[in-house]
RNA sequence: GGUCCGUUCGUCUAGGGGUUAGGACGCCAGGUUUUCAUCCUGGUAACAGGGGUUCGAUUCCCCUACGGACUACCA
């Protein structure tokens, strides 16, 4: 009976995660939903040296505002765990011992030093120094030594890793989900290091054991780990186990220029790279977050799952549940995609326009506070449905309408020259004047009312209207002119009229 | 340097032996909104180059160029 799918994401806590790990975990969600399967977050923190603090929580609390939250990780045991590496620690050695009783892996005693210098050397020389079938028998490891010398240099203290053997002559067929077909000749490969000195595994060999352990059916990572394929590819042949499908998906560019996206071209061209504002807890650095730049997760998780994917029909705008019923992991492509800024806020923005007002209202109630406003909800949801088209970001609704809770302080000079005549204070006057006669101020009735007053005095819509605007709002922007009227009230439209009569 | 992976408009991409090479972002123009934005309509713009195979290649094969990853007792 064939097993059901579980994958895993296995970031190692160095940092804050960049949105290129966010897009590998949320293709491992989506694959995992898909196929009814589970998903699993493994911290990879066999590296004591480069550990963060609040890195792993970062990357757990980016899982979950994303909405791709895990079935199995730290804190929520599906009986596979631990979930870090750390915790597993005592685990990996005895599958590195049955490496080196089964003849495919071997100590060896060469000191950091001792390698530096033959790779020095061998650059002298415009060559490569690698350890394998090469130059493995002139080192210093248990494959020239007899088994007593290793036995006391290890009972002496000394220290050692534990190399993988890789076979000599042979070519190798790997498969890859998205890439195909791939052939490898071993004799490139070098023996790498499973298990180091300092008693814990390498990424390679804790890896291929805890996958193993987890019942891993696919392995969804970055194409940086590509050239190790055939490394475990063969450690899975020497451990005798059944080697889980692999797919290796394109990384992520820089928008201009060359390389990957990094840290540094966000604070350069001023986008956020990560899922979350990160502080680093060393430097005191701060880096944006697409969560506190206003951003929905729905939006950047459609943005990033459209980097390198697409369904291979029109439809751009998705769902997470949409996501999942059409991803399709042989549909991903196989080149590095540049990352850009501008795609990611038309994504904010079709998403934006797609919350429902009630949403809408209540962040924008949150944003109205900070500017201490403090309005009635049925009030601020009025303004929303008036103003939500024309946003990109929750944000923007202050900036483009303020004049719905505080009069105009100050008045676009360019409006006011154009449409602020000298019989403009009359007219104004006059139309206070009937505006205060209206008994129903809805929009609809105020607007005919003053349109008809117009058209009987013979005086020009846009003598009226556009000083009428700049009135009320202060400059030549915003929604239909009787609508804000109504909205803010006939009480306030006629004190903004008198206020500008006074001041322009 | 070596190994591996890749290459369709500026960007994200669809397509695939015969197509006016399609869409989206951006940009430009027009329209709607007696304002601005949204929105609508239209326009701009691509098969890296060279050899094959073929009646015919952007599509298949090879080479070159370019890009990327890896080349740690880091993941």
């Amino acid at each position: 009976m064939s097993h059901n799918v579980r994958v895993r994401f296995a970031p190692s806590p160095t940092g804050p995660l960049h949105i290129g790990g966010v897009r590998t975990a949320l293709y491992n969600y989506l694959f995992a939903k898909k196929h009814d399967g589970t998903f699993i977050l493994r911290i990879e923190d066999t590296d004591q040296n480069r550990y963060v603090p609040g890195a792993e929580n970062y990357i757990i609390e980016a899982l979950n505002w994303c909405g791709i939250p895990f079935d199995e990780g730290p804190g929520k045991d599906g009986g596979y765990g631990p979930y870090r590496q750390s915790e597993r620690k005592d685990k990996y050695f005895a599958f590195a011992k049955k490496l080196i009783d089964s003849g495919d892996a071997y100590y060896a005693f060469d000191t950091a030093e001792a390698l530096d210098n033959h790779r020095k050397e061998h650059e002298e020389k415009g060559k490569t120094f690698i350890y394998n079938w090469h130059n493995r028998n002139k080192l210093d490891n248990s494959l020239v030594l007899t088994a007593e010398e290793v036995e006391s240099r290890i009972a002496a203290g000394e220290d050692y890793v534990i190399r993988f053997k890789s076979p000599q002559d042979e070519t190798l067929d790997l498969y890859d989900l998205i890439r195909g077909d791939m052939e490898i000749d071993t004799n490139i490969l070098d023996d790498k290091v499973l298990y180091k000195a300092d008693g814990m595994p390498t990424y390679h060999l804790a890896n291929i054991v805890d996958d193993h352990l987890m019942e891993i059916t696919h392995v969804i990572r970055g194409e940086e780990w590509l050239p190790s394929l055939a490394l475990h590819v063969l450690l899975y042949r020497a451990f005798s186990w059944e080697a889980p499908k692999f797919a290796h998906l394109p990384l992520i560019m820089k928008p201009a220029g060359k390389g990957k996206l990094s840290k540094r071209d966000g604070e350069k061209m001023g986008f956020p790279v990560f899922p979350l504002l990160w502080k680093d807890p060393n430097t005191g650095g701060i880096s944006q977050g697409y969560r506190e730049d206003g951003y929905l997760p729905e939006a950047v998780v459609n943005m990033l799952a459209f980097l390198g994917w697409n369904p291979g029909t029109e439809k751009e705008i998705y769902t997470l549940d949409e996501l999942i019923t059409d991803f399709d992991l042989e549909k991903v492509h196989k080149a590095g995609a540049k990352f850009d800024p501008e795609k990611t806020k038309w994504f904010q923005q079709q998403h934006l326009q797609q919350s429902s007002d009630e949403e809408i209202t209540k962040e924008f109630t949150k944003v109205l506070h900070k500017h201490g406003v403090d309005e009635k909800q049925s009030y601020i949801h009025k303004v929303v449905t008036l103003l939500k088209e024309r946003a990109v970001f929750v944000e923007d609704l202050w900036q483009l309408g303020d004049y719905f809770f505080e009069r105009p302080t100050t008045y676009d000079e360019k409006a006011v020259k154009k449409a602020w005549k000298d019989e403009t204070p009359e007219i104004l006057t006059q139309l206070s004047g009937v505006i205060a006669k209206i008994d129903d101020f809805s929009a609809e009735n105020a607007s005919n009312t003053v349109k008809t007053w117009i058209q009987e005095q013979e005086l020009g819509f846009g003598k009226v209207m556009q000083p009428l605007r700049i009135a009320l709002v202060g400059s030549m922007q915003g929604p239909d002119v009787f609508e804000i009227a109504s909205t803010i009230g006939k009480e306030s439209t006629l004190e903004r009229l008198r206020f500008a009569i006074e001041k322009l």
